[in-house]
DNA sequence: TGTAATAACGAACGAACGTTAGTTTTAAAT
DNA sequence: ATTTAAAACTAACGTTCGTTCGTTATTACA
């Protein structure tokens, strides 16, 4: 059978079990949900998850592919960011606190932060791509940034990794905040008040910097 | 029997499974652990545990009120730190990292410190404690302490509260980035980086608000 | 030395877990 | 209408888990 829904239109099963995991490891975690639990949410037999993954590791391998691919679609392309610093340091660090929050900024991603936030400790997986990805990659690129605002001469000449990690760890401090210690409150609200305190601290760390 | 260690003079059965759980429990996280392995280590039978512990989750219990109890006994009392800040910010500011450094340096603590970070998504009181004393209870003392700073015309007059998570918004970063992401490194090195890091931001800061 | 409390033991319980096997139903393709 | 493959089902396996029970051994004290 394709789809045993009778009559109405609806995702396939798999994608069912993708979203459903989803929504449970991020709420309790992965070894807290049990291949029942998303069987019965999902509304078959535990059994016939197996005919969509192979085990329920297979699961959460996917969501984390999908995540990181999601993630590598988005992001400033190289050019761009080039043209941007141009028109003078405070419209980039604009431009780039909106993105920065608007990589997190559906429904589905949320569940996928909170769930790297809560697995990061256990899947060194996870724990590696966040190392990588999350942290050492953002860096570098800011560092890239620092340095070419020093050369424009936009900026005092201080050592562009310090400036790296005085702009970026306000943001990792921001994610710990919510997705560790508040993430009961509304999403959106936090999203939008995440985005103005950023931009604060730009604005902030950029009265100190500037030329 | 009070020890059944014979001859050699040894801890308590009930220290040692104190010490053992919270050895595994930080190495693991608490779901991760069976109480089998923990009888295991201690070398006595699973069932003789509840001799000691009511079940499971009072190990944890115990751990994270003695890590409470430790961590209400340290810290700087007021008198001395009006008296501090009278000397300059310069000196308060390394004062203050080598102590936020010091909480945690030592070998028990920094168990404790990477269960908390472990647990803190998985246990509501953890989780609790977190905000209350590791987030808001330092902000609004650097939130005082900044406001201090301000009054003396020792700094600039901005927002205390804003400065507060300036300051201390890097030192939640520094430990994310220490007990989640680079845990296989070495304590006592990482310790010491850190405070490095610590004092060159307040440096960092400290350049762009003084008077 | 006898007694009482403490803490060890072996054995087992009931529940939950991930997973597999074999079978039947469904729906698309011929 | 028949065939075929995908995806549902029922049932169960083997483990592991936290915990309890009843019993035995040890130690401190009278």
């Amino acid at each position: 059978m394709k789809n045993q829904n009778k009559g109405n239109p609806s995702k396939p099963t798999k994608e069912k079990i993708f979203d459903i995991s989803l929504e449970l490891f991020a709420a309790k975690g992965f070894n807290a949900v049990s291949v029942r639990e998303i069987a019965r949410e999902v509304g078959i037999r535990e059994s016939s998850i197996y005919n969509h993954y192979k085990n329920k590791e297979a699961i959460l391998d996917t969501i984390m592919d999908y995540f990181i691919y999601q993630l590598s679609q988005s992001g400033l392309p190289k050019d761009d960011a080039e043209a941007l610093i141009e028109q003078g340091p405070e419209v980039f660090f604009e431009t780039g606190a909106k993105m920065y929050i608007k990589q997190i900024n559906t429904p589905q991603m949320e569940k996928i932060w909170r769930l790297v936030s809560i697995e990061t400790y256990h899947n060194k997986k996870i724990r590696d791509f966040f190392k990588k990805e999350l942290l050492e990659e953002p860096i570098n690129v800011w560092e890239n940034t620092f340095q070419m605002m020093i050369e424009k001469k936009m900026i005092k000449p201080l050592n562009p990794r310090t400036l790296a990690y005085e702009y970026f760890s306000f943001a990792i401090f921001l994610f710990f905040e919510y997705f560790v210690l508040e993430y009961d409150k509304d999403f959106k609200t936090y999203m939008d008040l995440a985005q103005e305190k950023m931009a604060n601290h730009a604005e902030f760390l950029l009265e100190a910097i500037k030329m």
